[in-house]
RNA sequence: GGCGCUGUAGCCAAGUGGCUAAGGCAGCGGAUUGCAAAUCCGCCAUCGUCGGUUCGACUCCGACCAGCGCCUCCA
């Protein structure tokens, strides 16, 4: 009943117990907008997305932070080769990337700030890290001093005086190669603000400190992101934060596992796109933009996808897993089907309790009311269990199991009547499914990149295949019945005779 | 070199100090079907190697082997 979640801060699972009663504050590194986004992108938003829906679920108020970095070198870099103006670029970018969370169904997001909105934050901030001794100007720039910070290396377990730190033009006026910038001086032709210190921008690290205080507070819950970034970004947000503050900035810092490209060691992402040769993600999986994946794909595929396996562990992102999904999905939807076809309800309309509290409901004593409630039980502990997904969409599929079963034994489609009691203790039962789909957000409407029912005159021309083949085969002539149909499979169509006489259609196979 | 992760059936992937080690895909055998599709039933693993701790480990510890990530403003 208590959920446990994985700190990276103490490397163990804990119980999870919020700064203030029932009330959660999370904040999430999101993307530098100076590109499309890639697939990599969205496994953070996806599973923090569904912790969310969880905590909410579990009766906590949540508020979800995702940041916008819209001011940073590889922007201005931007700036320059293409001769369109930071801003807009940003905002391109970030349409984009709001497009493809909306396709992944990532909803559950409060705010989204922006950097370059809180610079004057990002100055308070590191004008009180001078103040406090922490921080020292240096040629128009502002470093952290990580030797002031005893703390410092505690996320990624690390020595201040065994960092590279970056090289270049800022390492002659550090103290130290471990330092880094809290702000920058600009160039001429560079976007700049005013500060104390002259023109310039705002470091990497110091947006996050400033922003997750304005709008979280000093010491909030739940900081996550990329495994990528405990090093340097988490570690030098963790010193600023607590070093101004003096007091504990976060209490969970939570990282997804990064995602692998299935044909080689390629990784995706970063700055690798010339040093990994032969890392070319397969068509269907990754050229184009993310976009474009989206499109070929459907987003709940790539949800479920990277909901299959447990947020931390690398994810190996290949045509090979996208294929799988999609036949995953299959299952549960061919029943959705089925369900409707019993009870003349669509599961996506199917109401269902959204809280835990709702949702424990007393099994009845018969057999698929019990096993459905056993079910939801493990769905629950797996979840509790620092939000294990995929052992949970195990428990989905069980479930699903059972409903077909219990729909088999029964004989529901012969019921006709979908007042029958029958019917109404499987649609009941079926509340189940959704209760807990909606957990990780799946299954919330009618998937879009079903085969099926087209538009136009290709459903009057099935009909008309349809009731040929009825009537040749009404006559015995199986012959002309399976040309009809092996001839259409040869176009991908697929035809599923129903019991009672009905046949029915669709576009392709799983995947 | 430093920090860290992973190694469970043909493949993907949960999990636990001691009941029959989830689930999915593929495969095999059945039920059902005119034949199919879908659905259901059954079969299919001793948990990288070697040691140690323990009454007992796949699960804890150590070593080794293999793969991977970060240490470079990549989520």
């Amino acid at each position: 009943m208590t959920i446990r979640v994985y700190n990276t801060l103490t490397k163990q699972k804990e119980p999870f117990e919020t700064v203030a009663p029932a009330k959660v504050g999370i904040y999430l590194c999101g993307p530098t907008v100076y590109k499309e986004s890639h697939i990599g992108h969205m496994v953070g938003p996806v599973i923090f997305d569904t912790i969310k829906r969880y905590l909410v679920y579990n009766g906590y108020e949540v508020h979800w932070v995702v940041n916008i970095t819209d001011v940073d070198d590889k922007l201005i870099a931007q700036q320059h080769e293409r001769g369109v103006p930071m801003s807009a670029i940003a905002e391109e970018m970030t349409i984009d990337y709001l497009n493809n969370l909306r396709a992944l169904g990532v909803d559950q997001i409060d705010r989204m700030p922006k950097a370059t909105e809180h610079i004057d934050g990002i100055i308070r901030f590191t004008q009180a890290l001078i103040d406090k001794g922490y921080a020292y100007a240096s040629g128009g720039d502002v470093f952290f001093d990580v030797l002031k910070d005893p703390g410092y290396g505690k996320l990624s377990n690390r020595r201040p005086d065994e960092q590279q730190g970056e090289g270049g033009g800022a390492a002659s006026k550090k103290r130290s190669p471990g330092d880094f910038a809290l702000w920058k001086s600009a160039k001429p032709g560079e976007p700049a603000w005013n500060s104390p210190w002259g023109q310039g921008r705002p470091g990497w690290h110091i947006e996050c400190s400033a922003m997750s205080k304005a709008i979280l507070g000093e010491t909030f819950d739940i900081h996550g992101g990329g495994l990528d970034l405990v090093f340097p970004h988490h570690e030098n947000e963790l010193a600023q934060s607590e070093c101004c503050h003096g007091k504990p900035m976060v209490k969970y810092w939570l990282h997804n596992g990064l995602l692998r490209k299935g044909d080689d060691a390629g990784k995706i992402g970063g700055r690798s796109d010339r040093e990994s040769p032969g890392g070319k993600l397969s068509r269907s999986a990754g050229a184009g933009g993310l976009a474009d994946v989206i499109a070929a794909q459907g987003g709940e595929r790539i949800r479920f996808f990277l909901l299959k396996t447990h947020y931390r562990s690398t994810v190996v992102y290949g045509d090979e897993g996208l294929d799988e999904a999609a036949g995953n999905l299959e299952t549960f939807y061919r029943f959705f089907e089925r369900f409707q076809r019993m009870t003349g309800q669509r599961f996506f309309n199917l109401p269902a309790a959204n809280t835990r509290e709702a949702g424990n409901v007393e099994a009845a004593s018969e057999p698929l009311s019990k096993v459905v409630r056993q079910l939801r039980a493990s769905f629950l502990e797996k979840m509790d269990d620092d939000f294990n997904t995929g052992g949970a969409i195990g428990d989905l599929f069980e479930l699903v199991r059972e409903l077909n079963r219990h729909a088999d034994q029964s004989r529901l489609e012969e019921v006709g009547n979908v007042k029958d009691p029958r019917i109404v203790g499987f649609v009941e039962a079926t509340r189940v499914l959704r209760e807990l789909s909606n957990i990780l957000g799946l299954f919330r409407s009618t998937p879009a990149q079903r085969g099926g029912a087209a538009e136009g005159v290709v459903p009057k021309l099935m009909d008309l295949l349809i009731d040929l083949r009825k009537e040749a085969r009404e006559k015995k002539d199986f012959f002309t019945g399976d040309k009809i149909r092996n001839a259409l499979a040869q176009m991908n169509i697929m035809l599923e005779d129903r019991k009672g006489g009905a046949t029915e259609w669709r576009m392709g196979g799983p995947s």
